[in-house]
DNA sequence: TTGTATGCGTTATCAA
DNA sequence: TTGATAACGCATACAA
């Protein structure tokens, strides 16, 4: 095993100094095209890579961005790898590395990795209401973005889809279509114990809708495929065509329903909050959570915050929520004609 | 914003040299409890942290390691996430952190990564039969585990959980119950045009126990709803009970068999391979292919290669496949009695 | 346009 | 048991 070539070692190679092929490299002063040639060919001929930690040591930037992870349970892992990706992928763009971070480190995971210079910046996932890496956050040296919205959050970097307005959206519809009575399978007491500050602003948005519409709601909580049948079974005791949002157990509910022979778009009004873009979703009417959209607004503010655009500082964006019509509901009885060119129209959240 | 404090800093407060400083969190020499007591209240006291740069430069370790994703669609979000969760987890267990690599960087993301100093050792997931990294493998100064068995692996560090065996004890199951056709709701087309190797080796276990039944299989590449309709309705064609072994699409063949009336453990037998621990496995007569035993067994190799036990160095491992009975089967008709006591017994593979 | 020299914050060797 | 001190590999201020 050859020791793995320096900047001085391509310099010798090259006949430069060593601090020509740091230039040469960071581009941050002129260089002639023909030592420029040198130096690349040097490094070809050596395979060299600089040296991370020596990177990081004189320079005072690591070139990676640290992801805290959510807990276990919560969110669904289609979402979750969605937002690993994209944020993999936008930080490769920009020639910085993801280093992940477990949730169960909580606080003190944000101070190590900061205080260690392990990154340049943080992304907090699903952060809670009341959560004590928001004010960690405020005193640390590298910059902090969360996703989601805490309670405590003034002057904080945070940004998350509008799950406030994807309960106005969902409810109006179902509203729209003549429901008085609208049953939401809802996330788990699992879930809520966790105190997610998704959970209280969707609830917010549909309560609002349901007030606006003279709709009454009607939440389950719903952990297991048991709770979700006995939600849709209690849907179904009220009169008339049920309407159900969905927002968690998507599979489970279709199941359930098609165990009753209640078919969505006919018997039943479905409107599903999806999270990923997978199959479950497939022509459903329903609202994305649009997790590579959230993702990439993520990152362009992390890399704002590192770039130093004063621009980008602070303050909570919302990823609007808009609702794609699809088999699941039927087509409006009153202000529209029923036909297939009303689906898979989009509708903005007010 | 102060300056970070360094081990200089704390060295000054305590009263010791630098040096000192770095032996009592090193703990490589003997130190007396009077100096390592003034040293940890001197650390407490400044929220000392080492800075990580200056470590990998100087200590030639960074406490890192590299983990390099699948492609996109390659594997269910669920078993990924297990797997992310777990090699963080092991990680930090061992004060190591994790770099995420997207695959997409390929054989240059292994050399960029060794090359650089980011990591004391890479794992590689989902690698294929003829994988270009496996070769690159071979000339990187840190040691590499792959998460598969490629087919040039030899000496390498493989790791993987045992699908032929999955196969195998599959259709073993389904033919000791009977059955002399076996329909199997394979991989779609855009999973086997990525050659991964995981592939070939189900297939292989499943065909050697048909052969060994005298059991006929009949497979379908299921990427879609309406894939694996078709290949539920083409099972059904058959006389008697069908029979299905169901490795991809488990939410969607149970609710196709659910749309025709199919109940699993009466009308049709269903043995799955499931990935993950979700709600979709419930109750089924399943395979699990193991996801967090995979990952333990992976990091434990990682562990061995970094510590340098040459007792954990090269071959290829298997967690072995094992079937837990549920009610997607009916009970053997022949060599036991029906009974709820027959239910969730597990079965090794040969 | 290029070279020289210093410092970044550790680890580890050599002395004491 | 502890203290000086020399690397480690790069970035950058200062000179030329």
């Amino acid at each position: 095993m050859p020791k793995a070539p320096t900047s001085a070692d391509v310099a010798r190679e090259a006949g430069v100094s060593q601090s020509t092929v740091s230039y040469v490299m960071s581009g941050k002063r002129p260089i002639s095209e023909k030592t420029r040639r040198r130096v690349a060919e040097a490094i070809d001929r050596l395979t060299y890579e600089p040296h991370a930690g020596a990177r990081a040591l004189a320079g005072h930037r690591t070139s990676t961005i640290a992801v805290v992870m959510p807990l276990r349970q919560a969110s669904s892992a289609e979402r979750l790898m969605i937002f690993v990706e994209e944020f993999t992928y936008a930080a490769r763009r920009r020639d910085h590395d993801v280093l992940l971070v477990t949730a169960d480190e909580g606080a003190a995971g944000l101070r190590r990795v900061a205080g260690r210079s392990l990154c340049d910046a943080i992304v907090v996932m699903e952060v809670g209401s009341h959560d004590a890496r928001v004010e960690t956050a405020r005193g640390l040296a590298v910059p902090v973005v969360f996703v989601g919205i805490p309670d405590d959050g003034e002057g904080l970097d945070c940004l998350d889809f509008d799950f406030e307005g994807a309960g106005e959206v969902i409810v109006s519809e179902l509203a729209g279509l003549g429901h008085r009575t609208v049953d939401v399978i809802g996330w788990g007491e699992d879930v809520h114990a966790q105190g997610f500050n998704y959970i209280p602003r969707f609830t917010a948005g549909a309560e609002r809708a349901a007030r606006r519409s003279d709709v009454r709601l009607r939440w389950h909580r719903a952990s297991t495929g048991e709770d979700v049948r006995r939600a849709v079974d209690n849907a179904r005791a009220a009169s008339g065509v049920p309407a159900l949002a969905v927002v968690t157990a998507i599979p489970e509910t279709l199941h359930a329903l098609s165990e009753r022979r209640l078919r969505p778009g006919r018997d039943v009004d479905v409107v599903a909050l999806t999270t990923g873009f997978v199959s479950e979703a497939d022509g459903l009417t329903n609202v994305s959570t649009r997790p590579r959209d959230v993702s990439r607004r993520v990152m362009e503010r992390v890399f704002g915050l590192i770039d130093g655009d004063l621009a980008t500082r602070g303050g909570a964006d919302l990823v609007p929520a808009s609702l794609t019509r699809g088999g699941s509901t039927r087509s409006r009885p009153a202000d529209r004609p029923a036909g297939p060119a009303d689906n898979h129209r989009e509708k903005e959240a007010s």
